[in-house]
DNA sequence: TATAACTATTTACACTGTACATTGTTTTCA
DNA sequence: TGAAAACAATGTACAGTGTAAATAGTTATA
């Protein structure tokens, strides 16, 4: 089922493997496998079949070594997961061509974006747990671009970490509906509004006026947009966090300025 | 390591759980456990001791049965753990006392912070995924009540359901790094600061000149609050997520008069 | 050439979800 | 009253999981 962050896996052993130090052994055989192939293949299998298809031995097998092999790369499962998060993160690692000419807003509306479709692209991210933060070279990457697009606004050191966190955490929680849809649909073919409608005699006889708002609001939404649009819900709260960091910045340079 | 959300069970059989159907069976004998038993116990199992510990021979131990008994009441654990979703809602299915006297802003203050404790008591809730929406009763009167936050302020029914849904989309992804923390703390008894100082040293001669900002603003950071403070993001985020909404309002109301 | 250092493998164990066949219990109907 | 239907519970079995432990094989260094 669910992740290991036991006191297992020694942390400073991830931090040498993600940085790549503890390499160029001098003696013993050629290893068939390196560190890179054994972490691709993950991702590689997470991609295509799932999370819960990255299993020591799939993982062994697809890089060519026996199940056992696999520990003699990666400390145990949870700093494979690490190491996929962090490896994968490096797709969110650099800035667009047009940068330069983006304002904040542009560039915050880029990264949210950039993020939402990373998770799409890999929800199997969205459903695991790590142990510790990670802080591999491709994540601190990410940050260093999603930092630099808050810089010189006169926000000060705390206010762009934390607006930088608070802009990731809300596309990550938004993203979560997406994926779930996303994975449901490639796993069995049927969309939510294709499942609801053989569900919906079921709740015919409900008693729904308990719900009076819910049942009102969830009507004229489904007539809308089904059971539900992620994407939609996602922009709107977007927009309406970028409105809340635009009144926090317009403050910020009015005290400047004083 | 997570979900099946494969299409094994058939979903109008989890709305009968659910809704309390297909209850009340004529013949055979009594059963040993009642499904609130088992739903009640593998809530217990995970709180307790994490998701990961919630098989289904714990639960079917946990209330008295064999192993495969919990087959006679639960179509498979993907059931299970909708189950547990909706029932443990029911923690946030009511109103506080003093709402009448809240406005629109406090109301969904408290909306946001009770899922935010809600989380944190449950915290196996943040790392599962369910295979469609969850259309239990408990989750309807949560629904409910958050909209009842936001009655009367001349948004439309989209705007609503658009706004709640972001609201707790916002909680889910800020509670995520809460989550992980408390439960790395609860199985190891280490904080994240704790175990910082013992990788430091293997970070040392990292070069970090690539990422300028990152590392000037991670310092500033860590010294005020270390390896991160993620209730600190979770305000943060919330209040300009709250100065959004509050611009959103005043154009409608706005709208209204014209 | 011997040894240390390293990779790879085999075997084993305790655990998982659940398919399948069977037994036991209670109610209903002929 | 007895047979049948409906349900609950169980035992056995299988393919999969993570990984501990012991062993064998390979290479660079002393």
């Amino acid at each position: 089922m669910s992740q290991e962050f036991a006191g297992k896996g020694d942390p400073r052993k991830l931090i040498e493997l993600m940085w790549g130090k503890s390499r160029a052994p001098r003696r013993g055989p050629k290893p068939k496998a390196s560190l890179e192939d054994i972490v691709a293949a993950a991702i590689s299998i997470a991609d295509s079949e799932g999370i819960e298809a990255v299993s020591t031995r799939n993982v062994a097998e697809a890089v060519g070594i026996s199940p056992m092999s696999f520990y003699t790369h990666v400390p145990s499962k949870a700093e494979l997961h690490d190491l996929m998060l962090d490896q994968v993160t490096a797709e969110s690692a650099a800035r667009p061509d047009d940068w330069p000419t983006m304002n904040w807003r542009q560039r915050m509306t880029f990264i949210a974006e950039d993020a939402w479709h990373f998770y799409l692209r890999h929800p199997w991210i969205v459903q695991f747990q790590t142990h510790r933060p990670i802080l591999g070279p491709n994540t601190m990457a990410s940050y260093e671009v999603a930092l630099s697009a808050l810089e010189g606004l006169g926000l000060d050191e705390i206010e762009m970490d934390l607006s930088v966190t608070a802009l990731h955490n809300y596309v990550l929680g938004a993203v979560r509906d997406a994926a779930r849809a996303q994975t449901v649909l490639e796993a069995t073919g049927m969309t939510d509004d294709e499942w609801w409608p053989s569900i919906e005699p079921f709740l015919a006889d409900v008693d729904f006026s308990p719900y009076p708002l819910a049942s009102h609001v969830g009507r004229v939404a489904g007539e809308t947009y089904g059971l539900g649009d992620p994407e939609r819900a996602f922009r709107f709260g977007l927009e309406r966090f970028l409105d809340g960091m635009a009144m926090l910045i317009e403050r910020k340079k009015q005290q400047h300025v004083t």
